[in-house]
DNA sequence: GTAATATGTTGTTCGAATCAACAATCAAAA
DNA sequence: TTTTGATTGTTGATTCGAACAACATATTAC
């Protein structure tokens, strides 16, 4: 069992009281069964005797607390499996199969709407084509007719709320759409729609930096404490911040914009800008540009790039590495992390040249803080946004298993 | 009473267990009597009833708790102040004179060393000058030496510990200084040689770090619990970052360089040097080189800067402010802070343009980003450091009240 | 087959916060 | 001046959850 590091929450805390920071035993109570559940949810199987190591609380305390769990059907109870060790064996804890979160990622071209376990699997993933970027209105409707075409394979299971991945500024205070540049949203009280057309509680983030928590719990950065994620997409550059095992939102919930900064250049001669965006200048648009080809996803780009090594496509790549090297090097001196994640196109640029970029990031990294970091590509494949999306509806569970949901 | 926010520590967490997640009710016990003593430390003082309100707990809760704080002489009840409202009045909870810190600065040119209170006060300050820049070995007995001197003055307190602020890079894992070039100390255990010099516990923390939590905790961020704080000092700029509440560290506590980072320029005639840090472009030695007079400390420049504004001094602080701008909106952009604290000469550089430096940010920055956010200078005077150094030393005291001090 | 080890199970104990009732102290109204 | 209402401190009983100890169970090692 890895350890899962000490801060459980995205955005959200255990206290013993709603308000005010005292605790009391209901908090205790509350904590025990939210980590036990975590562990669980994040481990995707774990004895009862792992549980009481993990936690450090009393064999018959985390009996008692898995028993809650499984009579609120969160978790069941599997037979121990044969370990070859002294002792009598441990039943097996795992995810219940009932409970499910709904995630959605709104696009440009398309609604995407998936059904996403407590075990952080993604059972279902359907896709709506769009000819026009969709208001959040129209986003909101979709999203309760695909639910309502779901619904024979939801007959057997809970649906604990939707979590909505959306490519714009995500304020936390109130889950209000602040800036979507390429839906053409501005704030937008989406949550309240979707609420309403469907009826489940839902809540909306950043699509980068739920990507980045999703990289965190399950893909490369998992038990990784301290992390940052870039990701690359179509539309530029986003991310997010994860240190101490939370999620980094900032005051508003606006962090991570690594996209919109001012890069420095090590060799003035490559900037492609004036005034630019790190997005500007390390992007996919010049990779398709220098590559010949009109467009595609990140597996035909990542082809291309393979198959097509001429010089002037090994440059841009040389170029955006060394931009993007700059990039990483400031964010490493500034948070000092752990692992840095590359996602999208960034990964295709990483994996063009690691050794390269990574020894252009320990020149100009402060060689302390570049020390113990490593660079590596996102481990997660295209359901990294509806798991970390899925992870934003079952947080309010995960925080309170005992809640009433 | 203004609120103190939620998250309450500098790199140290309240659980139940020292080992593992899960919660009892030592500690229950543990993090009220911590939330109670912290709050009183932050605010200085606070009623009874402002406890109750401020925590959520029960009266009579709140009140076996400040009475087991005074019986452990942290605390003291006084009568309650005339407050001209309804109802009994509620005695005032205020830290104890007791217990005290011993904050210490090694620096090029000298080793300060303070008495601080609980109250966050500075009672004592001195100051050792030093013609050659101190070994570890020689800082660890000045600083015995120091405290023997002081020993009058401490005859009728508690000293709790010893908090280093250390202008360098200090690992968080094992206290150790990775790197302080101005000191030339390399992976040097500084801690356990005070700690055999003095018989006292001690901590350290990169300085400037600790000055953005000490400014965080009673300068300019108080009751902010977003907010970057960038320190320009002689040597070059430190900085910190407090999110959540929390003092971010990064995986090995370096976090918060933001000196050493390659600016990005809006105007490539703003830039001075070669592959140049952050540091070399925005500096103290260009100001003093542009006023043409030779050093001095923060007020002398100040007072210069004031007086002589020649065209080539303006000139140069709006290029450093432009310089700045940058550097600020891309900490923005990746952050979203609530508030930029900017203190030594960077706080002369915003006083010369505030204007100018918040439109080139606004211009720069994600406009959402930017939008809550606010750049302010510092309000601690030079006692930052030693209340910042101070804080390391109580830490342990604050987040297990009843534990053996 | 027996010993050793690890873990589940059960009933009891302990500790900390809560609650209710009452006392104390103030301001404002009568 | 007295009365009323509001707020808070104080006290003893209650509640609830984790810890603990003793015992039961299941596995490996010899």
């Amino acid at each position: 069992m890895g350890t899962a590091g000490c801060r459980l929450g995205y955005s959200d805390r255990v206290t013993g009281h709603v308000n005010g920071l005292g605790r009391n035993l209901d908090g205790v109570r509350r904590g025990n069964l939210s980590t036990v559940l975590r562990l669980v949810h994040r481990t995707g199987a774990a004895s009862r005797s792992q549980i009481t190591q993990f936690t450090g609380l009393n064999r018959s305390t985390v009996a008692a607390l898995v028993g809650e769990l499984v009579e609120r059907e969160l978790v069941v109870e599997n037979d121990p499996e044969a370990t070859s060790r002294v002792g009598r064996p441990s039943p097996i804890v795992t995810p219940h199969r009932g409970p499910v979160a709904i995630a959605v990622n709104p696009e440009v071209d398309a609604i995407t709407v998936a059904i996403v376990g407590l075990s952080a699997r993604v059972d279902r993933r359907v896709r709506r084509e769009v000819d026009h970027p969709v208001t959040p209105q129209e986003t909101a409707q979709i999203v309760a007719q695909e639910l309502a075409g779901l619904s024979a394979e939801l007959a057997d299971r809970r649906v604990v709320g939707i979590g909505l991945a959306v490519p714009g500024l995500v304020r936390s205070a109130d889950n209000t759409v602040r800036w979507a540049p390429h839906l053409a949203w501005t704030d937008s009280a989406i949550v309240p729609l979707v609420e309403a057309a469907t009826g489940r509680p839902a809540r909306a983030g950043n699509d980068a930096s739920l990507g980045g928590w999703a990289e965190h719990l399950f893909g490369v950065g998992r038990g990784i404490d301290d992390l940052i994620y870039l990701n690359g997409g179509a539309s530029g550059i986003g991310g997010g911040v994860i240190s101490a095992g939370s999620a980094l939102g900032g005051h508003r919930g606006f962090a991570g914009e690594f996209g919109q900064n001012r890069p420095g250049f090590t060799d003035p001669a490559d900037q492609r800008t004036v005034h630019g965006t790190l997005e500007d200048e390390v992007s996919r648009a010049r990779l398709l540009a220098v590559l010949g080809i009109p467009g595609g996803d990140e597996a035909a780009l990542e082809a291309a790039l393979v198959n097509s090594s001429t010089p002037a496509v090994r440059e841009e790549l040389a170029r955006q590495r060394r931009v993007l090297a700059v990039a990483l090097s400031n964010a490493i001196n500034v948070l000092n992390p752990e692992l840095v994640v590359l996602g999208g196109f960034l990964a295709s640029v990483y994996a063009s040249g690691p050794e390269e970029l990574e020894r252009d990031v320990a020149a100009l990294a402060v060689s302390a803080a570049w020390e113990g970091t490593r660079i590596r590509p996102a481990g997660l494949g295209e359901d990294r946004l509806m798991i970390g999306a899925a992870e934003l509806a079952f947080s309010a569970l995960l925080a309170d298993p005992a809640g009433d949901f």
